[in-house]
RNA sequence: GCGGGAGUGGCGCAAACGGUGGACGCGCCGUUCUUAAAAAACGGCUGUUGUGGGUUCGAAUCCCACCUCCCGCACCA
């Protein structure tokens, strides 16, 4: 090894020799349980050519964890692969005129190339990349799976419509009311789209989630249970008076329907087709659907609640009560039957309509106990409009209700359910928020989507054999809002696979998502002409031991994930029911900002924390900051997440070449805990590259001197008392990172490390002068650090032990994870702090294990503690062995 | 508004079960080495653990209230 750690030239080195030996290219155990297996997976990048420091700290979290497995002697998978799909190509085209798939396969090449120098450890046989043949047509043979099996349907209808892109988002992809990718507000459109069933899985997605509560993150959990959000009430008919129509309603409150004071329906409900209404009502209902297409006003602000009295009559069937039917904008067609019985008493949207329309508000629910909110009310007037102030939304006691009043809300619910089965204008109902998953996008760069349309025979899925539908090299990219594959007519024109008769093709295709919903699977058998994957190789791989990725796809891809794995259950591909048993969602990477105001009023010029000089105070504190190519101030802004528009990013190719790739690594990991947002600080990963260059220089100086130190370890007691003590605190570390590594705490881990290469140098030994036990011990110490550092800094660590004297390096010569000797561990004294009515007086030196009456004793006979007591009552003592005591005096 | 999470030195963060508050790193100050600087080595620096109350011999940790911040959802009937 070279005297000087030079990170360019020994990690050129090792990433050959991994690449020559295939160190990371795995297989299945021939031989049932030779060894364990462990998949471990970061989601997959979408290949925009450059590698970003979000991408550095995934895929450092997910190669730490794989080394530490392989050390552990398990049969490791990783693998990467490309979401080469999507919008980014096609924007290229329409810029540069360049075609999506040169695009796409020159950024992967640039992309694969930062990984190597990363060194991740990829087995990159097994990579995949969404945008090729192989892969899609799979995506294809799964479409027609799920429309065999009725999991996927086409309907008109209003689908969420990015105005900016020019294509149909999903549900999940359109949350809050704007687009995940770009932010821009999102309209409703009526097209003809394809669906995915996503709902016939709603409650499975649910109840599934006991089998991985232990292993996700809560909130990612809570977040798809909001999402899905399983509603339990009751369906009611309303018959529509002098008609035979009936508008059947949802409801969570059924115990309030003899509050119901109007019906309301959606601006599209059927009902409004009805031929005798007003022109007025066709009017607002045009207006509505206007002002959603616009998709004006702030997202998420609410609309101000707005309808028409429609003339129709519906009769509550409970109370034989005729009340007037509303068309009203607060009536989402989507969820529930389009309908709601409004009670306004007890329910804030249907209050605030009320009272914008002077409709009448009646109370049917009483509070039952003081610590409900007591609301003003006028005991003898029905109507309730001129003295209730708000809504009462609690559960309470029922009044005003026929033979129903008396009954408690929650009996009332159950027992007017039944009631409304038995006489057959109502029942129980179950429903979710959660929508079908519309696949359908009208994009160039995608999966094509199976389908021929025949004057004659409708809408014919691609035969089996007849896959993959090839995507044509090129069109026409004009950026309008109309799939490019409209325009490419070789593609379009076809013959029916049913008929023979001359047809088109779908134009539109697959959503991305459908790509990342089961790519690593294809992992685990990527070459498979045959089949998406074979069942046995997915049976030794998966499930997913550990997943590592962004919380941003919280409700997007692990949604859609864990539904098309119940899906492949289902067709018999898979014999489980969740893909992912262990969940990790990293924090994100961000950096300093740096600005000054610009021209316009409210816009700010960013500027590079690489061009800025920043001032810190004497306690060293940031004070101001100065632009380097012209010495004058800008303002130091908040710390935000590395991006475009804020300047603020950081290219890793360049921290590579500055400090080498195991110091990126390493302060990546140890800066924060995975978890955490990490602050990019460069004089951090200087901090790395120092605790590094410490260790290497360490070893180098030591090297030579430990090559023929003794194997056998030396009895204890021979041992000067600084010496065993660095011996048992090797051992110590060794357990402490182990059980880090475990919980993938890298960060108090790898300080571990650092605290154990500090108490080597503390020791004070020198290769010169050390006695053969002395060498023991300094080896014994390096290399458990060396072999720990490895998940950390894999080019070091290899480079280290080969130095010392392990030919071919730590895989190559087949090193494992070190073991804790849990005797060695042990400390031979403790500190055992004593105070006195709960405040520290003094520390006793003690055995570990030295008993209570022991420690009480020598507590009591304490100089320092003799001098707190004297003269008071002892009321008592608490011992905790090992920890502390504590003397209660009066 | 609803749901979830978090507040510890100048900063990032450590502190099994309630049991010595500050490991590790950054930063800052100083010393040694040096013509000087850098590098390196050594030494030093910072606290009513967001606020108020409670439980306890003992609270960063448990309970209650409040404040602040972050994230998700948001007319879902």
């Amino acid at each position: 090894m070279d005297e000087k750690y030079f990170p360019e030239k020994i990690e050129e080195k090792w990433q050959r020799a991994w690449a020559e030996s295939g160190a990371f290219e795995v297989e299945p155990d021939s031989d049932e349980g030779a060894r364990p297996k462990f998949y471990c997976l970061e989601m997959l990048p979408y290949p925009s050519g450059f590698l970003h420091m979000g991408h550095v700290r995934n895929y450092a979290i997910g190669d730490a964890l794989s080394w530490f497995k392989r050390l552990q002697g398990f049969n490791v998978l990783h693998p990467m692969g490309w979401d080469s799909f999507g919008q980014p190509a096609e924007q290229a085209a329409i810029k540069r005129g360049v075609m999506p798939r040169e695009w796409t396969e020159a950024n992967i090449e640039k992309m694969r190339g930062q990984f190597r120098r990363l060194g991740v450890s990829f087995d990159w046989r097994r990579e995949i990349a969404a945008h090729t043949p192989e892969y899609y047509k799979w995506d294809q043979w799964f479409f027609l799976k799920m429309l065999e099996r009725g999991l996927i349907y086409r309907k008109n209808s209003p689908v969420n419509w990015c105005p900016l892109e020019e294509t149909v988002l999903s549900n999940e992809q359109s949350s809050g009311g704007v687009c995940w990718r770009c932010g821009a507000s999102v309209e409703k459109r009526d097209l003809e789209q394809w669906f995915v069933r996503t709902t016939d899985y709603a409650q499975a997605l649910l109840d599934d989630m006991k089998e991985i509560e232990q292993g996700w993150p809560e909130r990612v959990l809570t977040m798809q249970r909001n999402w899905i959000a399983r509603s339990e009430g009751a369906f009611v008919d309303f018959q529509i008076k002098e008609s035979d129509e009936r508008v059947r309603v949802f409801t969570t409150r059924l115990d309030t329907i003899y509050g119901a004071t109007f019906v309301c329906v959606s601006t599209e409900h059927p009902v409004l087709e009805h031929a005798l209404l007003k022109e007025e009502v066709r009017r607002f209902a045009e207006r509505v659907r206007a002002s959603r297409a616009a998709a004006v006003g702030a997202p998420g602000e609410v609309e101000l609640k707005e309808g028409v009295n429609t003339g129709l009559f519906a009769v509550n069937p409970f109370s034989g009560e005729q009340v007037p039917v509303w068309a009203a904008n607060y009536v989402l067609m989507e969820y529930g039957t389009g309908a709601v019985m409004a009670v306004p008493a007890h329910d804030e949207r249907d209050f605030e309509f009320a009272q914008r329309y002077s409709l009448p508000i009646r109370r049917v629910i009483e509070r039952v106990s003081h610590e409900q909110e007591q609301i003003a009310h006028d005991p003898v007037s029905r109507d309730q409009s001129a003295v209730m102030p708000h809504a009462f939304t609690d559960y309470g006691i029922l009044v005003n209700s026929d033979d129903w009043s008396g009954r408690l809300s929650e009996d009332a619910k159950r027992e007017m359910a039944e009631s409304a089965k038995s006489k057959g204008f109502g029942e129980s109902a179950i429903t979710y928020r959660l929508r079908d998953w519309g696949i359908s996008r009208q994009r160039f760069w995608g999966a094509p989507i199976p389908i021929v349309y025949c004057d004659g025979c409708g809408a014919v899925p691609v035969p089996e054999d007849q896959l993959p539908v090839l995507l044509p090299e090129r069109a026409e990219f004009t950026g309008a809002g109309r799939s490019p594959l409209a325009g490419v007519a070789e593609f379009v024109n076809t013959t029916c696979p049913k008929c023979g008769k001359a047809a088109r093709r779908e134009t539109d295709t697959m959503d991305t998502f459908v790509d990342s919903s089961w790519y690593f699977f294809r992992y685990c058998d990527p070459k498979n002409v045959d089949a998406p994957f074979d069942k046995e190789a997915a049976r030794y791989w998966t499930p997913v031991d550990q997943y590592i990725g962004g919380v941003e796809h919280a409700v997007m891809h692990l949604l859609y994930t864990r539904f098309w794995t119940k899906m492949m259950r289902d067709i018999g591909l898979v014999g489980f029911k969740e893909p992912v048993k262990r969940l990790m969602t990293q924090g994100m990477v961000v950096a300093e900002t740096f600005y000054r105001d610009g021209e316009d009023a409210g816009s700010k010029v960013y500027y590079n924390p690489a061009d800025v000089d920043v001032v810190r105070d004497e306690r060293g504190r940031v004070s101001s900051a100065t632009l380097v190519a012209d010495g004058l101030p800008v303002t130091v802004g908040a710390f935000e997440k590395m991006s475009k528009s804020t300047n603020n990013g950081v290219d890793p190719d360049e921290m590579i070449q500055a400090y080498g790739a195991d110091a990126v690594r390493i302060f990546s990991l140890f800066a924060a805990p995975v978890e955490n947002d990490l602050r990019w600080q460069e004089a951090g990963i200087d901090g790395a590259l120092r605790f590094l260059r410490r260790v290497y220089s360490t070893v180098h100086r030591w090297h030579a001197a430990l090559s023929d130190a003794a194997r056998d370890a030396p009895a204890l007691e021979e041992l000067a008392d600084e010496v065993r003590g660095l011996r048992r605190m090797t051992h110590r570390t060794i357990r402490r990172v182990t059980d880090d590594l475990e919980e993938m705490h890298y960060n108090t881990a790898i300080a571990a490390l650092m605290e154990l290469m500090n108490a080597l140098g503390d020791a004070g030994l020198a290769p010169e002068k050390a006695s053969a036990s002395e060498r023991f011990v300094v080896r014994e110490a390096l290399e458990s650090v060396v072999l720990m550092l490895a998940p950390f800094a894999p080019h070091a660590a290899e480079e280290m032990w080969e130095g010392l004297g392990h030919a071919g390096g730590i895989l190559g010569s087949g090193a494992r994870f070190p073991r804790a000797d849990e005797e060695l561990a042990k400390r031979e004294l403790l500190e055992v702090p004593v105070q006195v009515n709960g405040k520290l007086r003094s520390r006793l030196s003690a055995l570990p294990e030295a008993t209570e009456d022991e420690l009480r004793a020598s507590a009591l006979a304490d100089e320092k503690v003799r001098g707190f007591i004297e003269g008071h009552e002892i009321v008592k003592v608490i011992v905790v062995p090992r920890r502390l005591v504590n003397i209660v005096v009066r």
